[in-house]
DNA sequence: GAGTTTGAAACT
DNA sequence: CAGTTTCAAACTC
């Protein structure tokens, strides 16, 4: 297994190190073969040209002359990867279970798929055309996006318990080399054209994907998990590497599948077919599972129990509650899919809104056919399958484009795609739900809030009062808002004021709600009970509340109080600022845990558990994951570490500070990793304010400062855990304008 | 659905 | 930084 993914690595590395060499590779195999840098690989992998042969081909059919970033490249195969998983996964169902079969049962698969794909794939090229070319311009966004879910999803098998096990990490993890072998192949052809860049960073993100596969894949059956493209990913084992490889060439030769796996993976957002659907889902599934992941650990209950966490939605009936399920564990014989959630990475809700509405969204809106809860960011996760997908692409496009975006022009053609699907489609479902009322949320239950809906009268929803704003997502049909300016049309005038917001308080944009890594928790600090020892970034002020309302925003992200609050009376069910727990009767515990399964969504947490995200990613991929490791608190950092968040949700620090400032989630990663110090930084280094390590605390920042934190300050928990706040690139703005 | 309460965000 | 105002969600009726 090893050998295998050391292989591929180097051979993507070398891919991704020589661009110019790609062009080699895309020449006809020999040529690659011949080249040096193929040679080069060969010596340094274990395994033999035969294999090497492949991978090239898919390169070369993949490479392109754009030179992807690292980091986006994994990001991007990641991302394709899953989708290829998915789809493959799906295709799985036409074929029951794809055990070992490798070439044949595969090119079966891929015909019938095809088939049903191919009205499809219309669609779904012009979808992934688009959307490429809007990465083109934006692509730094949509690698960014990639780049945080496949962080996620690589480091939410381990954890989820959906996972199951050793089996479904194998499996996902295999998926996704799987994925990047079978994205390789397939992209090339449909994609080739527009997608250079993400042929390279498929190849990328096999490479480190594949070693944790192997590593991890070792404990699974490959069979079970993956299709023969999977086998083709083969380089975890040396047998099925041969195969695998062989696979490969094969499936380069059934482009035509492949690509309708890709082309489909693009038309999520207008895919409601079935067919698509199934296609979408098996995308979605994979995109979920990455940005789900955040949200695992606590879904759990929620969901169903065993699956729940996987499936981090409610949604299990619909297709994509399925689909999650499969995430969770391969429900049916073709659904396999892998679905892990990384514990850490989750998406950054970071609106809390968002993130209890989606996740009630999700179930609700599962059963709506559009499934479009659904604000970009967190809400995302939770979706059905098809808006899962939606939101998946969404989100990836959201994110980069948000910062990528910035640019603007750039965003909005990716995001149109993303954010047309994402953000209106999602929210046209929204709209379905619920028309227009002024609380979502209220709905406490709510639930519709898969996206938000402000109803903002005044502020014309370019203030942190808009939860669409606030959440870094357009203001969709369902909004009430009036004058609304939170609108793809004005992309600029939203960018500008984000930025300015963030210039005041960098953190502004950050999920509200942390989450510290399990362990970690801990305690010591004042709630360490709450659910998931997440905390509010800044803490409460409340006074009349008693923080037993969701006026409260600890109580509404479903977190105890902690240091930061100044709350008065706290009494808060999750924890309150004094350290007491508070117990509470098991309605109300419901209660709350519904609560906390909404605001868990928002909250990220980033794991330091190697074993999480180490697996993946850790290695190659910049991804915040890395970064996950990265931030010990620092008992220094003023503020407890923020997440900067995803944007799924929006606010995320990081992730968000990303998405917004086009940063790229790696780089915050990288950043945060090198600094270590603050999630907070990272996002805002990242975007916007420069100085911003600054301010982690908020511009007045009352709460911030103080040096504990939230999470746990106390030096010696720091260490092990590490927050990170993942932003949620808000708005993804970039999106399409109406 | 209207009105009130609440606390964050914004402003001074 | 503190105090005040503005705002919109949360809540109540």
């Amino acid at each position: 297994m090893g050998k295998d993914g050391v292989n591929l690595e180097k051979q993507s590395e070398g891919v991704v190190m020589d661009t110019p060499e790609r062009k080699q590779f895309t020449s006809p195999v020999s040529k690659i073969e011949d080249s040096p840098v193929f040679n080069y690989l060969n010596s340094l992998s274990p395994i033999k040209t035969f294999k090497s042969i492949h991978i090239t081909q898919t390169f070369n059919s993949l490479t392109f002359s754009s030179p992807p970033s690292v980091f986006t490249s994994p990001h991007v195969s990641s991302q394709r990867d899953s989708r290829f998983l998915r789809r493959h996964q799906f295709s799985d169902p036409s074929k029951p279970d794809i055990s070992c079969g490798h070439g044949e049962s595969d090119k079966v698969a891929s015909t019938e798929e095809a088939t049903d794909i191919a009205h499809n794939i219309e669609q779904q090229q012009n979808f992934d055309q688009g959307s490429l070319a809007g990465e083109s311009s934006a692509e730094p966004l949509y690698e960014t996006s990639l780049a945080v879910e496949l962080p996620q999803n690589l480091s939410c098998e381990c954890v989820s318990p959906d996972c199951g096990g050793t089996s479904n990490c194998g499996m996902e993890i295999e998926s996704v080399s799987e994925l990047a072998a079978s994205s390789m192949e397939v992209i090339p052809h449909a994609e080739i054209g527009s997608g250079k860049e993400l042929v390279g960073r498929e190849v990328h993100l096999e490479g480190p994907s594949n070693i944790d596969a192997n590593k991890e894949a070792a404990g699974c059956d490959w069979e079970n998990l993956f299709s023969d493209e999977v086998s083709a990913v083969g380089p975890d084992n040396n047998s099925s590497l041969l195969e695998g490889s062989h696979d490969m060439q094969e499936v380069v030769t059934d482009q035509d599948i492949p690509v309708s796996h890709n082309q489909s993976v693009a038309g999520d957002t207008s895919e409601k077919v079935g067919n698509e659907t199934a296609s979408t889902l098996q995308r979605g599934m994979r995109r979920r599972c990455l940005v789900f992941e955040m949200v695992g650990s606590r879904r759990k209950r929620l969901d169903d129990g065993s699956s729940s966490s996987s499936s981090s939605m409610p949604l299990q009936s619909h297709e994509n509650t399925a689909s999650s399920d499969k995430c969770v564990v391969p429900l049916k014989p073709g659904f396999n899919i892998p679905r892990r959630r990384l514990p850490g990475i989750g998406l950054h809700l970071n609106t809390l809104a968002a993130t209890s509405v989606d996740h009630k969204v999700a179930k609700h809106e599962a059963l709506v056919p559009g499934g479009q809860p659904i604000s970009v960011s967190g809400s995302a996760a939770y979706i059905n399958s098809s808006s899962i997908q939606q939101m998946s692409n969404s989100a990836l496009v959201v994110y980069s484009s948000d910062r990528d975006i910035c640019p603007v022009g750039d965003g909005t053609p990716i995001s149109e795609t993303a954010a047309q699907g994402i953000g209106y489609m999602v929210n046209d479902g929204l709209n379905h739900n619920s028309p227009k009322k002024k609380r979502r949320k209220s709905d406490s239950d709510g639930e519709n809030d898969a996206c938000k809906r402000c109803n903002c009268k005044k502020s014309k929803c370019l203030k942190l009062y808009c939860e669409c704003f606030a959440a870094g997502v357009y203001c969709v049909e369902p909004c009430s808002c009036q004058e609304c300016f939170n609108k793809p049309i004005y992309e600029d005038t939203v960018l500008a004021t984000r930025k300015q917001i963030e210039s005041r308080n960098p953190l502004a944009f950050a999920p509200k709600v942390i989450r510290k890594s399990d362990s970690i928790i801990e305690i010591g600090e004042e709630s360490s009970n709450t659910p998931a020892s997440a905390r509010h970034k800044r803490g409460c002020n409340c006074k009349k509340s008693g923080c037993l309302k969701k006026y409260c925003e600890c109580y509404q992200g479903g977190v105890g109080c902690s240091i930061n609050c100044r709350c008065e009376g706290c009494k808060n069910a999750f924890g309150r600022k004094d350290g007491t727990e508070v117990e509470l009767g098991e309605e109300e515990e419901a209660k709350h845990e519904n609560n906390a399964v909404n605001s868990s969504l928002q909250i990220i947490t980033i794991q330091n558990d190697a074993e999480q995200n180490s697996s993946f990613a850790i290695p190659a991929t910049p991804l915040q994951f890395g970064s996950q490791s990265i931030q010990p608190f620092s008992s220094k950092s003023k503020k407890p570490p923020r997440s900067s968040f995803l944007s799924i949700g929006g606010s995320s620090s990081a992730m968000y500070s990303t998405g917004f400032g086009k940063l790229n989630p790696l780089r915050s990663l990288s950043k945060i990793q090198n600094d270590q110090k603050d999630e907070m930084p990272e996002i805002l280094q990242n975007n916007a304010s420069p100085n911003s390590s600054v301010k982690l605390s908020s511009p007045k920042s009352k709460r911030v400062s103080p040096p504990h934190g939230n999470f746990g300050q106390s030096p010696g928990q720091r260490s092990s855990r590490r927050l990170i706040l993942q932003s949620i690139p808000s708005f993804p703005a970039l999106t399409p304008k109406h």
